[in-house]
RNA sequence: GGGGGGUUUCCCGAGCGGUCAAAGGGGUCAGACUGUAAAUCUGAUGGCACUGCCUUCACAGGUUCGAAUCCUGUACCCCCCA
């Protein structure tokens, strides 16, 4: 994975930080449907006046990123683009509080060890999709560097101080906490707020930073923030929000009954990431295309036009998980996210080698038998069915087969008597073996 | 404490001595159709050595040539009266 990723449809990251002269990012923003809430009306021309810093903050509660925070992820990004500095902030102490915000529990505490490592995996992944070279180049910080030293008298004497309770109290993210009688609040999350406020303090004093950006369920601590430094020294910071990733059914984005869509390829894979949103519905399709991707306006427009009259083509989600595929896993990922398609649709397979399998049937379960099963004789496809776990039962494989439902290597099988032998590997090694339209399995056979 | 009802295959629910691996529905699986959608339609749905055999109807015994169905006891659940 290079550091500057796989962005074809942006400009290549090495220009990033240099591009001037500054953009109306705004009004992008804004057709886009990606301002929430601003503290400012004026932020547009204020953007104008010169290059500004702005930073966003992720959570490090895994390795890597998930598909919610793509969205402020993409944020610094065009907001790079558009000429201006952007910084990460990982959140390794306000990781180890949790953020009320949008939680309905008090959230598990992590360890030292373990924020290090989710760390380090997600500024990896930042640096896909953000320039960090130049002088207007991106920064990445853990607010655990600076806070880790402060004393907790010093932080109440300087930071606490300035919070009155009232106000706090009155954040949406607390109230409804404290509306709830199963629940309940912690003194440690309740504080979450002052660690956040501070760091946009830290960072205005740390590199000239006046601007936040976060999901709408942030708006809470960015005025939190905002509201600190005033009170400790007198600046005016601004703050910015999107509206969160969700589908029009009001379910969250980026899950599936096989759990959270990831970021990294070893969590989730190309072809699974892709499947996830060639599989978008009609009703969110635009909505992505417009919060996910750095395709332009007119084209955009295009695509709804098109989703409009020709649904079924489905051109706006195959144009998203292209995008969003190649952004995040490169031209290489791409091409295997559609590789694997193309299998797992019904092509059939054939002189593979292992490696071009293990590569594509990433996520399919599969099962070691010795060679010799092969040899003679050779196996039986029930019990191969049942082997690689397709079938519960013989009984249960025999019907597969006999309803016109088995495959292997994509090839149906049309006899339940069927003897499977060393000409039915798709590869060295390898038998892939389906159970209706796309159940896969694979059999391994080593000597 | 007294009286009554219940416990069926993944779930709900029929069955009330042989024709019961057990109706029907749901779910699930497969097929057709389709936009890798939704809806719809068709078939399947205990196991195996599969025109046959074996194991299942709360549990343990019993009556019968034969029981999910009858009897006895045990466990759990529900309702009514105190």
């Amino acid at each position: 994975m290079t550091t500057c990723g796989a962005s074809r449809a942006a400009l290549p990251c090495s220009a990033l930080a240099e591009r001037t002269p500054l953009q109306d990012i705004i009004a992008d923003l804004k057709w886009r449907g990606l301002v929430h809430q601003q503290t400012d009306e004026k932020l547009a021309a204020w953007l104008g006046e010169k290059s500004r810093t702005l930073y966003a903050g992720f959570d490090p509660t895994a390795d890597s990123l998930h598909v919610g925070s793509l969205i402020p992820l993409l944020m610094l990004r065009r907001f790079q683009k558009a000429g201006h500095r952007p910084i990460a902030l990982v959140g390794g102490a306000t990781g180890m509080i949790g953020d009320p915000s949008g939680k309905s529990e008090e959230r598990n505490l992590l360890d030292v060890d373990a924020l290090a490592a989710n760390v380090a995996g997600i500024e990896a992944q930042m640096r896909m999709l953000l320039d960090f070279e130049g002088d207007r180049g991106a920064k990445l910080v853990n607010n655990f560097d600076w806070m880790r030293s402060f004393s907790y008298l010093d932080f109440l004497r300087d930071v606490g101080k300035n919070f009155p309770v009232s106000v706090m109290m009155a954040k949406d993210s607390v109230k409804t906490r404290l509306g709830r009688d199963d629940v309940g609040i912690s003194y440690t999350e309740f504080s979450y707020m002052l660690l956040q406020a501070y760091d946009f303090v830290h960072l205005h004093e740390q590199f000239g930073c006046e601007l936040q950006l976060g999901a709408s369920d942030q708006w809470g601590n960015i005025t939190a923030g905002i509201d600190l430094a005033r009170r400790m020294k007198s600046v005016q910071l601004y703050g910015l929000t999107c509206p969160l990733l969700t589908k029009s059914d009001g379910a969250k984005m980026g899950k599936t009954e096989s759990g959270t869509v990831w970021l990294s390829p070893s969590r989730t894979s190309p072809y699974a990431f892709y499947q996830y949103w060639i599989n978008v519905d009609d009703a969110d399709a635009g909505k992505c295309l417009r919060f996910l991707t750095e395709l332009e306006q007119k084209e955009v427009e295009a695509l709804d036009a098109a989703r409009e009259s020709d649904p079924g083509k489905r051109e706006s989600q195959k144009r998203l998980a292209e995008e969003l595929t190649r952004m995040i896993h490169g031209d290489a990922g791409l091409a295997t996210a559609r590789r694997a398609t193309e299998i797992f649709f019904g092509a059939e397979i054939s002189e593979l080698s292992d490696a071009q399998l293990g590569e594509i049937f990433a996520d399919v379960p599969s099962q070691q038998l010795a060679r010799e099963r092969l040899e003679g004789e050779g196996l039986n496809v029930v019990d191969a069915l049942v082997e690689a776990s397709l079938a519960g039962s013989k009984s249960d494989a025999r019907r597969t087969v006999a309803q016109g439902g088995a495959y292997v290597n994509n090839r149906r099988v049309e006899n339940v008597d069927a003897q499977l032998g060393p000409a039915d590997l798709a590869s060295e090694t390898v038998m892939v073996l389906r159970s209706g339209k796309k159940k896969y399995a694979l059999l391994r056979f080593k000597a």
